[in-house]
DNA sequence: CGGCATGTTTCGCC
DNA sequence: AGGCGAAACATGCC
């Protein structure tokens, strides 16, 4: 479930720590540099960032990159902005700790990344430049733009960093139903009104659900994505096709 | 027990 | 060269 909504839910969670020192703290060397922590230690946060699904702790050193990968979270100051990850664990062991930074001592850590499946990732000055326009930013024109050229399925395009950055599976069915879309169409098929009513969907319905507490919230809910209950808008049932390798949930009835 | 799951990276094939 | 799709990654949960 990680998205670039709950990246953005981190991120403003992370702005806590912006002006304290890291005083030490452990990782797990299997998602990050072996001297990560002897690298940030000493150093100040000065701001928190957010890339794509990226969320960037800039430092008096390098900047910290937390990647979440399909079951990571984060916790500031012992809270879990996000408590209920779906498709992850509810609980909270810190056996799955990947990352603990360490502020005032004798405190809790004021940071820590807890991932169970460690598909997430903790990087030092990650390059952040191949990413496509934030999900934020999107316009009619830079989305045309991106999928001239691009004959695979919409959804699959909508799902690559370095078309369009933030979106992950759940974004991309919710704004592909909202705009009326078929997953399967190559992106470069779409028509010029089509493109529209796309990027009028994410810049729309995505601030809802960042509202509402992230990418679960939509229409396309995960109860609603294994159950494929009669679509809200038409009634006709929903269907489930793998596309890309992922599962894409939509409506055959109103998305053409 | 079998199958499924939100994301990225890598690899082989056109 | 670069787009594309499949496989791999790792592990909890239903």
């Amino acid at each position: 479930m990680p998205e670039g909504l709950e990246a953005e839910i981190w991120r403003s969670a992370s702005a806590a720590t912006v002006g304290r020192v890291i005083t030490g703290g452990s990782v797990d060397e299997r998602v990050a540099p072996p001297d990560f922590i002897e690298q940030v230690t000493g150093e100040w946060i000065t701001g928190v960032r957010r890339v794509g699904k990226i969320v960037l702790l800039d430092t008096t050193g390098p900047t910290i990159g937390l990647h979440f990968g399909m079951t990571g979270r984060l916790i500031v100051d012992g809270d879990a902005p996000i408590e209920r990850l779906q498709y992850a664990s509810a609980r909270d062991d810190p056996a799955w700790d990947r990352l603990a930074l360490l502020g005032h001592e004798g405190s809790a850590p004021m940071l820590r990344l807890n991932d169970p499946r460690r598909l997430g990732r903790v990087r030092l000055d990650p390059d952040t430049s191949g990413f496509g326009v934030d999900f934020t930013a999107v316009t009619a024109r830079r989305l045309t733009a991106a999928f001239a050229g691009r004959g695979s399925a919409i959804k699959t395009v909508l799902l690559d960093q370095a078309v369009v950055s933030g979106l992950g599976n759940m974004c991309a069915d919710e704004v592909l139903w909202w705009a009326g879309t078929d997953p399967h169409r190559p992106a470069s098929s779409l028509r010029a009104d089509e493109v529209s009513r796309l990027a009028s969907a994410i810049r729309r319905r995505l601030p809802i659900m960042l509202r509402r507490g992230g990418s679960h919230t939509g229409v396309l809910a995960p109860t609603v994505r294994s159950a494929c209950p009669p679509c809200e808008r038409d009634g006709h049932p929903l269907r489930r096709d793998t596309l890309g390798g992922r599962t894409a949930v939509w409506c055959p009835k109103h998305q053409h």
